[in-house]
DNA sequence: GCGGATCAC
DNA sequence: TATGGTGATCCGC
């Protein structure tokens, strides 16, 4: 009905509407890419399968068998053998089990699930300790200022120890569905700053001259596409769990991107307007966060189905929805996103400030400055445990 | 301000 | 047998 209606407004447009909306579009377009931020390192991360692959890790009979967490009436999610019969998260289980009649059924663990995540969020706090939990296995981090230190340290803040007590050797990248993954939890400590108790950094480092895998030591580099893949690999020590990433100027563009290389792997948008818009060009726009499949249908009954014809299509578009919804699909067929990350109760108070006045916007701005003064001293402690505990192991060797 | 619709996990 | 629970946002009234 919806998609009908629409069809009847769009028959009663005429040229000189369209053109005016135009040329109102070609404006609000250069206004936009006027303000574009390309300077933001915004990073999306998402653990694979996440409750499926916490099942698997403690209970090495599902391994290898197809299976899902979840009840009859609804599956939480499934695994990758699991999803080789179409079997997918917020299915029903029953519908489940006559895709795959073998399929075991797991239920859920939320209590587990909240202890891995706390686990995680404390790998992501190295990164930027203002992340953004979505949920229990997914979270954005802007890593710009990260990397600004990250460049300054010296290699031995950038190695890690390797946990893999039978072989010692590499492996770990590919330890996604089938390989066999040790049951040990403990001891999976990187060689510094694990903040775990049962870790104590034993001054084992070897030739620092060596980069990648040696010695059961891994050495990352100082770019943005090392400290991620260096983030991934801690939380598999820690976890014995695997994580996918997106990398890009924006949260809008990380979320795409995180889903590029999955599972356990991670993409790179080079941060240019140019590569931003090849990007976005052949995306088809389900895939964009905030379109549904409502919006995806509304939007195909007008042959749009990518972000190119998005863009082809938005002095329509403008014409058919609302302000907020059409300068929505702008941005994105822009392959604009929020390029800083709120952390919660930030921007409502921002609204307070304005319904309340004066008096309240000095109140907020004194707020936020304790704010900024408790992040900046917990960032400055931290820190100083690093060099702290460098210089400690210079001495050692 | 409220309820319905949409979207996400 | 059997198709969730919750919170956020937008929109129209």
């Amino acid at each position: 009905q919806r998609i009908e209606k629409m069809m009847q407004q769009k028959a009663n447009i005429n040229e000189q509407q369209l053109s005016k909306a135009q040329a109102q579009v070609e404006k609000l377009t250069t206004d936009l890419e006027r303000g574009r931020d390309l300077s933001r390192v915004i990073v999306h991360v998402d653990m694979d399968a996440f409750y499926a692959a916490v099942e698997m890790r403690d209970c090495p009979d599902l391994k290898d068998k197809p299976m899902a967490v979840g009840t009859r009436s609804m599956l939480s999610t499934s695994n990758y053998q699991a999803r080789k019969f179409g079997v997918r998260a917020a299915m029903p289980g029953f519908i489940a089990k006559k895709l795959c009649p073998d399929l075991v059924l797991v239920p859920n663990n939320f209590d587990k699930y909240k202890a891995v995540s706390t686990d995680v969020r404390e790998i992501f706090a190295d990164y930027d300790p203002h992340f953004l939990s979505v949920s229990l296995d997914e979270a954005y981090l802007d890593i710009t200022e990260h990397l600004d230190q990250r460049r300054l340290w010296p290699d031995a803040l950038r190695t890690h120890r390797l946990h893999n007590p039978n072989t010692g050797t590499a492996g770990v990248e590919n330890q996604g569905e089938g390989s066999k993954i040790s049951e040990e939890v403990d001891n999976v400590s990187p060689l510094l700053f694990e903040e775990s108790p049962s870790s104590t950094p034993q001054p084992c480092l070897q030739d620092a001259s060596v980069c990648g895998t040696s010695g059961g030591v891994e050495m990352f580099g100082t770019g943005a596409e090392e400290a991620v893949r260096e983030m991934r690999f801690r939380i598999q020590q820690k976890t014995l769990l695997t994580a996918s990433a997106g990398i890009a100027p924006n949260m809008m563009l990380a979320k795409v991107c995180s889903d590029m290389n999955k599972p356990n792997g991670q993409y790179k948008l080079p941060s240019t307007q140019h590569a931003v818009m090849a990007f976005i060009q052949d995306l088809p726009v389900r895939k964009v966060p905030g379109i549904g499949k409502v919006t995806e249908k509304m939007l195909g009954a007008l042959g749009v189905t990518n972000c190119a014809h998005l863009g082809q299509e938005m002095a329509l578009l403008s014409l058919l929805f609302s302000e907020t919804s059409w300068h929505h699909f702008l941005h994105i067929s822009l392959g604009l996103g929020s390029s800083h990350i709120q952390r919660d109760g930030e921007r409502k108070s921002m609204s307070i400030e304005r319904t309340f006045g004066e008096m309240s916007a000095l109140e907020e701005q004194f707020s936020l400055c304790r704010e900024m003064c408790q992040d900046l001293a917990q960032d400055l402690q931290k820190e100083a445990l690093k060099v702290f505990a460098f210089l400690a192991l210079s001495a050692l060797m």
